[in-house]
RNA sequence: CGGGGUGUAGUAUAUCGGUAGUAUCCGUGUUUUGGGAACACGAGGGCCGGGUUCGAUUCCCGGCACCCCGACCA
């Protein structure tokens, strides 16, 4: 994509009403735009961040069985009678609205449901199951205080899978699957090293769940970390009680703050009841199924990125989730910086590598230098009279310092290698 | 939901009970081009409603919005 027809602008002086890290950043660089409190569009480079960040927790999924579909915004109160969650008295954060003809709707702020009455029609035998739906939406919460840029807002993009096995047995096994689908979800986007797989309070479905908690001082929740075992326990079940049944020993653990990245539950039978969600077994008996849920919102992701990965100059993306793997600057009017940049520009292209190109012409090259680090791509790529004259291109990573000039080939090769 | 704070050009801010200033951004022109270039000219502003006052952006009341702390958080 060429710069010049990017709409966005860098900002260079901070939003006044925003104080977090994440949205700073990301409103300066142009990813997303603030609406209203806890509501943020995603600009044409945060929806590649996006987009990268679904892909990679998709590829998991369909990794352990998942298999996508899209439920609705919209939602069937009577089918949430049925479980009691439609009662404002039960559920605080609901946003609710009328039809014309005088019914209430609800905009889902989670799927157990939808997936629970859509199911009931396509689960009879236990050749049947088990089956692993899951589903890409914006999920809405009316929060009494959103906070944190996109860490907590009353519209998000999550992605949740629901499970629905044959027992407890079954249901176990993919569970323990999920937990490897996560950890290899966190690791590909780049923030594994700090994101604990963390024991938290089941709720009302089961003891204990288990949270993806990613360390950093903009989280909501305080857990307890084992650096060598790599698990945390959340401060709200931190009890010697649990700390035994764990294993753990409260010497080993230290207090951190973390945010919750990813949340998986066993549901028992608490949905597959009152939707009576049964099945035959080989005997011909009526059995209920066994449902987990595993949830993990994409654009808290993003958010969580960001505020823990990022400089005094800007954000740095890891290169698998970066909305480009090359910034290539063009400086100077100079013609053969624009042959040059032009062909290679068309050569990245050609090659399927992603590049944007800072083709502005009447930028400078401080202004772009400053651009590039605020985005925050992975490779920067100068084209200049200078590097012509040294002999091709300068090439620096965001990570590092000093760039080095390269030949064209060696350029394309170094960009074409797979990190 | 309890507590605290803030609303002034697109953005960030200053001052002020009496013609609202600066930077940036935007437009035009000239000179520039390796770390947010320089100069000139130009365009653009007081959240909404009420009150006090000769006069309110400023003071008072109400509303709305936004931020922060806490509570809450499948």
């Amino acid at each position: 994509m060429k710069q010049s027809q990017l709409f966005t602008k860098t900002k260079k002086e901070s939003p006044a009403d925003e104080v977090s890290l994440n949205a700073e950043l990301l409103i300066k660089a142009g990813f997303i735009n603030k609406e209203m409190a806890g509501v943020y569009s995603f600009l044409p480079l945060g929806l590649l961040v996006i987009n990268k960040i679904e892909n990679i927790i998709r590829e998991e999924m369909n990794n352990i069985g998942g298999i996508e579909m899209k439920t609705t915004v919209l939602q069937n109160k009577e089918v949430w009678e049925k479980s009691n969650r439609w009662d404002d008295e039960v559920v605080d954060i609901w946003f609710k609205t009328k039809l014309k003809n005088g019914g209430e709707v609800g905009l889902s702020f989670t799927n157990e449901e939808a997936y629970s009455n859509i199911l009931k029609q396509y689960i009879s035998s236990y050749k049947d199951l088990p089956i692993y739906p899951y589903d890409f939406k914006n999920i809405f919460r009316n929060e009494t205080r959103s906070k944190s840029g996109i860490l907590r807002g009353r519209e998000f993009y999550w992605k949740a899978l629901y499970s629905f096995s044959k027992d407890e047995a079954e249901h176990d096994e993919f569970y323990e699957k999920s937990k490897l689908a996560y950890k290899n979800i966190f690791q590909k986007v780049g923030i594994g090293h700090l994101t604990y797989m963390t024991f938290a309070s089941g709720g009302s479905f089961s003891k204990f769940s288990h949270e993806f908690q990613t360390l950093t001082g903009a989280g909501e929740d305080t857990i307890y970390i084992n650096e060598n075992k790599g698990i945390a326990i959340n401060k709200e079940v931190y009890t010697d009680e649990v700390l035994e049944s764990l294993g753990l020993k409260k010497e080993d653990l230290i207090e951190k703050r973390a945010i919750e990245v990813g949340n998986i539950f066993s549901l028992g039978t608490k949905f597959s009841e009152p939707f009576d969600l049964k099945y035959k077994n080989e005997k011909g008996e009526d059995k209920l199924v066994v449902m987990g849920s595993y949830g993990l919102g994409l654009t808290r992701l993003m958010g969580t990125i960001v505020e823990v990965l990022s400089d005094d100059k800007g954000i740095i993306w890891p290169e698998s989730v970066a909305p480009f793997k090359v910034h290539l600057l063009a400086l100077g009017k100079d013609e053969n910086v624009k042959t040059e940049s032009d062909k290679l520009y068309e050569e990245l292209n050609r090659k399927g590598i992603e590049v944007l190109f800072d083709d502005r012409i009447d930028t400078s090259a401080g202004e772009k230098f400053a651009d590039a680090d605020l985005i925050g791509i992975p490779y920067r790529v100068v084209v200049s009279k200078r590097s012509l004259a040294d002999g091709g291109f300068e090439v620096k990573k965001r990570t590092e310092a000093n760039g080095k000039i390269v030949s064209f080939d060696d350029l394309m090769k170094l960009l074409e290698t797979k990190n």
